[in-house]
DNA sequence: AAGATATGCTAAATGGATTTAGCATAAGAC
DNA sequence: GTCTTATGCTAAATCCATTTAGCATATCTT
């Protein structure tokens, strides 16, 4: 068990076990083409540093490239909440996939800390830079002019950017198109956003989840029982306001739930009525969490595709497609058990 | 808005701005005791230095003093879930403290990338590795011998370790003391460890729980209505067993679930016999996942302490406490409203 | 046989910060 | 006035990998 100091092996130990210089141990393991280096040394190279288990030194790699290989998250809650969590799942696969690591940091909410993130991740050299939010609002983030390549995902800044964004712009259509297929004549609405209209860049994903269902639902034919405002997007506000739809009159034939989280809260409030989802009326939801899957049963939802946002954040750094576009990730329905047939 | 090309400010450049040398404004910038340099001079060095913004590059002292300020987390799924991303709250924000930062790295569950992940993480030369798990599961890990210093988190290996648990010893006992204050006179334990007794070292933590909660019951003068062995800790399995139970005969004083997700079955299965828990009986918990917020009422549920787990992980390694030894960290109990008073 | 090409390899510079040994000059000792 | 000590600072080595320019020797031309 050598695990103490198990000295540093360098490219100049290869150089010696081979009898070759460090010149072309380098030349020989990076494959670089138009060195005319002998097959027989170059077998002698390899084999030296397999066998003495040589790893490039990635600070000195980066010394002389520049370059780290390396990419930092900064979010403001990402890593640390179960929302989001999937951003990073496709970060840390899409990385891999192109040999980058992934360097973390928080800003726990706090603005102030964004600039020392980003400081923190300039000094330390970053190839790319994701800044990561949990909910996509817009914001002003002023952002330190480091010269980084960047990429928001989930968010927007006041000044251009490149952004990964999900594609609400249709999402309100395909909830309801969903709603037709069940053979449904009324619909209710459960978690309308207050600002949507007042405020309508701050939100962009909220604002444009909502503008995008009530113009489909204006298209359809459907009855609309009416759209609850909710102070908050949690099962208890959920709840309340299912309660009082089913006291107010008869139970519409679908409910369209904010998030899974009003869906849960209005789970519980058919439940108590003895109302069963998928069987009585219809319940269809947006952002697919996992509660989703919890429920009985289980939530049909249309996913808030976390993991491919941030594979893209990934790939548009990494090809330096850095236009300040806001790119749209679409937004797949999950099929489950809450939507009648028809 | 230079955004572009932002040339490097190096030590160089400082000392030239400050008529120095790049010795003097290492040392000063550093400041290094013993050192003769007038007032004067450091007092323009520190100006240079603060005009020009400069920041000394990471890569160039990492090669130079062999540490790199990085930690690195390797996880089987712990930042891509959310059952245990309080483990990376915990972890960086101690890294933070202690000017460290994170590199993270995923196996996604797969055994033989845990090697390569270790080996790319060597590769960067972090100053520490933290392996955490979802599952306190011991474990054949073959860590290979990088002379890392090492600290596992929520989980064993086969070979000694440094490893950091929640303190499941006395959790049982602490429930059921918690039952008892509510005056039950009878429980049901939904939810019991399969394995506990033919493979006592497989689930440390698990075979603790439940240990320890047979202990104190068997202590107690608690009549145990029975135990449900679960396939999987999931609400459909804890709805199973509760509604199960429910038929059987008169409903418990008190349930203890196995963890929040079999709870939620528990609480569906209550509901549909319209009694409330904290009014009609007790329900308590274990882990304190969000979904205990969600319930309703909330559930009062015992914490994995992730997030002090995290933390105490970080100090070990940069403290260099690495001996062999299962760290405990407690778990508090979070008291919502599932309890009944007394 | 002399000059031109090709072949196989290496010396040395480079990137940026840190640290050690030691050079000047000034001040103090006697 | 010489010797010692203190003061203020710097040259140069070091960490390790990469890359460019170019040195030998061998092979080919005519």
């Amino acid at each position: 068990m050598n695990t103490q100091k198990a000295k540093r092996v360098t490219i100049a130990d290869v150089a010696e076990a081979s009898g070759m210089s460090r010149a072309a141990v380098s030349l020989i393991l990076n494959n670089k083409p138009g060195t005319r280096l002998s097959a027989e040394a170059t077998e002698r190279v390899r084999a030296a540093a397999k066998e003495l288990g040589y790893r490039p030194n990635a600070a000195a790699q980066s010394l002389r490239s520049g370059k780290t290989r390396t990419l930092g998250l900064i979010s403001d809650q990402v890593t640390v909440t179960r929302f989001a969590s999937g951003m990073i799942t496709g970060i840390l696969r899409a990385a891999e996939e192109r040999g980058h690591t992934v360097l973390i940091a928080e800003t726990f909410g706090k603005p102030d800390q964004l600039a020392e993130a980003i400081q923190q991740m300039a000094h330390r050299d970053v190839d790319g830079l994701i800044l990561g939010f949990m909910d996509s609002r817009k914001r002003d983030l002023k952002i330190p002019a480091t010269g980084l390549p960047t990429v928001l995902v989930n968010g927007l800044d006041d000044s251009p950017c490149t952004a990964v964004l999900p594609n609400e712009l249709d999402s309100g259509a395909r909830a309801v198109h969903r709603v037709l297929e069940t053979g449904a004549k009324s619909v209710a609405l459960i978690g309308a956003h207050q600002n949507a209209e007042n405020n309508p860049v701050s939100y962009p994903s909220i604002t444009r989840r909502f503008t995008s269902l009530r113009n489909a639902l204006q298209e359809s034919k459907l009855e609309v029982l009416g759209e609850w405002v909710l102070e908050d997007w949690n099962p208890t506000d959920g709840y309340a306001a299912t309660a009082q739809m089913l006291t107010d009159g008869h139970p519409p034939d679908a409910v369209i739930c904010a998030n899974d989280r009003v869906a849960m809260g209005v789970f519980q409030a058919l439940a108590e009525q003895g109302l069963v989802p998928g069987k009585d009326l219809s319940v269809l939801s947006f952002d697919d969490e996992i509660i989703a899957s919890y429920l009985r049963p289980q939530l049909t939802s249309i996913r808030l595709p976390y993991e491919e946002m941030g594979a893209l954040a990934v790939e548009l750094l990494l090809d330096g497609k850095l236009d300040p576009v806001e790119h749209q990730v679409e937004m797949p329905l999950i099929e489950r058990d809450s939507m009648k047939a028809r």
